[in-house]
DNA sequence: CTGATATACTTAACAATGTGATACAAATTG
DNA sequence: CAATTTGTATCACATTGTTAAGTATATCAG
């Protein structure tokens, strides 16, 4: 059981970030694989499935994102996957992160390209 | 004294990616309060001035940024300022923290704004 | 010189987030 | 049901974020 503070903090961490733009990215029926795939080949980094995991879990547990248990695949076996969606706090708190950093880059977008 | 692991980690957090940012605005010169002012005017932000320091802190530790020591002024008094600038590993870190979430916004830049 | 004032930096302690290694769960097949 | 496949969960610890103090250094009035 993940503990969360029960004051609410706007503020999302660095992979947070990513893992939100995701589920941007991928839409309704995005899950584990899907998620660690599109991280893997948009960042080129090596992403730990268990760092995923538990980044999904305490966006829950903040409720910035929910999910359901997918049906099971018939010709497939495996556990059922768990799909995940943002919520609306999870896209105010996106949007803010991305603001943010916009204003901040601003008129430095080329030099930072290339830095 | 801040420890840092003797492995290199590239990976820049989010006030870390923030506190970068200021710097390569402010350029030569940018010290504790210039650098607070900025954060406060373009992220919006309450930010405690500690926190400005300890992160400061740390990015030196990594060699991310280095600093000097300016001289007394006068007709001013108080302490000096303690100057920072950029170094090579901060310049890195910063324009790959910066590709990856352009990468990851791809396509949704306008949805984003409006979040 | 000394205390008052202004300016600026530092640290300790704790909370939140990031990471790798390992374990656990559920569906299909034979 | 055992083996295999697919997928999720958790532990332990490292790193980063934050608040609430405290410390240091320069000028000025007297």
């Amino acid at each position: 059981m993940i503990q969360i503070a029960d004051y609410y903090s706007p503020i999302v961490g660095e992979f947070e970030q990513l893992v939100l733009l995701a589920l941007l990215r991928l839409g309704n029926g995005a899950y584990g694989a899907s998620i660690l795939r599109e991280l893997r080949e948009r960042t080129g980094r090596e992403i730990a499935i268990g760092a995923l995991y538990m980044t999904l879990g305490r966006l829950e547990a903040k409720k910035m994102i929910c999910s359901y248990t997918g049906e099971p695949t018939p010709q497939r076996g495996g556990r059922r996957r768990k799909h995940y969606l943002m919520d609306t706090a999870g896209q105010q708190a996106l949007g803010r992160a991305y603001r943010t950093l916009r204003s901040m880059s601003e008129g430095f977008e080329q030099q930072l390209a290339r830095m």
